[in-house]
DNA sequence: TAGCATTGCATAGCAATGCCATGTAACGTC
DNA sequence: GACGTTACATGGCATTGCTATGCAATGCTA
């Protein structure tokens, strides 16, 4: 229903399966029990999916690899991606939402401690920063302002300007960030 | 009602004032209506005091003084900022809402045109970007996933990578930023 | 195995919501 | 002063989320 755009009702969740409004109660509790569900799920996903992003020599490219994944994620569901956000301070179990910060934490310390960024790196903040960025484009493309195109474009730059301020060379850093947008690498289209 | 959290219902909008549901519906013609009527008020107020941001000799600052203000704006009213950006695709008057970009860029623009960007840069590349940044900063302060006390320290440190990646010498980049982000001047607090 | 408590859910109905058909009163125009 | 238009009050409709009630299946105990 998500996918296809059609309003999600407590009676046409049931409609069709044979069960009564009453089971929804039962299993979720209510019609807000079901969205707490839904954002779950979309996280579980997500969480899954960064899973999957391969660690490479190059702990730059790995960085930008997980916002290649992110926005992968969020642009192939991109109505999962608003409910997840809609009232995303109502999770019940935030440690699933942050588990995928967390992944992106580690990658941008990775780059620190292997020298790429400046030995002081808040890599927290930085991790952050790079999510705060990627989010509101995101944000903006699932909701039809902007085009899903210039989703590499911006990204790019902006990974590249906070990863440079970090302490990056700004050369080697735009080759990195590059290659992990660049769409030859046979990873999920955006 | 938004800034007390109270639901908008149709109802609850004719309450007290004596009039019936149907006015409703020959102003706006219903609750969609409604929210259109609420979102293009949020782009007015914003594009109004976006437009009280002094311009000073130094352009890299005013482009800190516009986030200052579209930060403060949107922590004030953070009911309103999600209503705003909760169906913006749907905006009956886009250039109301263009027209806060428009500012930003012509600021980016003067940073370049005076020598502080490189001579290259992309005025509304780095617009929006910054823009973007900012939107997903203050998107998850309003739905109180992130405390608005981390909005200077993010937008400082986004603002700098971002402009200094444009071409700004770092050191007065922060310099710049940084005192339009200070608490001590007197600016609506955020 | 018989009795009983618990669980899961179907039925039916309630309050609230957005919306609209109808009627009516005020207004402007000739 | 008659008439068409506009704005809106009244009342009611369909849909929504929710829940009180009752029933049947399940599991536990003696």
């Amino acid at each position: 229903m998500l996918a296809d755009r059609e309003p999600v009702t407590l009676r046409s969740l049931v409609e069709g399966t044979g069960a009564s409004t009453m089971a929804v109660y039962t299993h979720f509790g209510g019609m807000p029990g079901v969205w707490r569900a839904v954002r779950q799920e979309g996280f579980t996903r997500l969480s899954a999916r960064l899973a999957t992003v391969p660690r490479t020599a190059d702990p730059v490219h790995d960085v930008a690899a997980l916002g290649v994944a992110y926005a992968a994620n969020a642009i192939e569901s991109p109505a999962l991606y608003r409910a997840m956000f809609d009232a995303v301070a109502e999770l019940e179990d935030p440690a699933g939402a942050d588990s995928g910060l967390a992944v992106l934490v580690d990658a941008v310390a990775r780059a620190r401690d292997e020298g790429r960024l400046a030995a002081g790196t808040d890599a927290a903040g930085v991790a952050t920063r790079l999510w705060l960025a990627g989010h509101g484009l995101l944000a903006l493309v699932v909701q039809g302002v902007l085009p899903a195109d210039v989703v590499p474009g911006h990204s790019v730059e902006t990974a590249v300007a906070l990863l440079t301020a970090a302490g990056d060379e700004p050369a080697a850093c735009r080759t990195s960030v590059t290659r992990a947008w660049e769409p030859s690498t046979g990873r999920p289209r955006v």
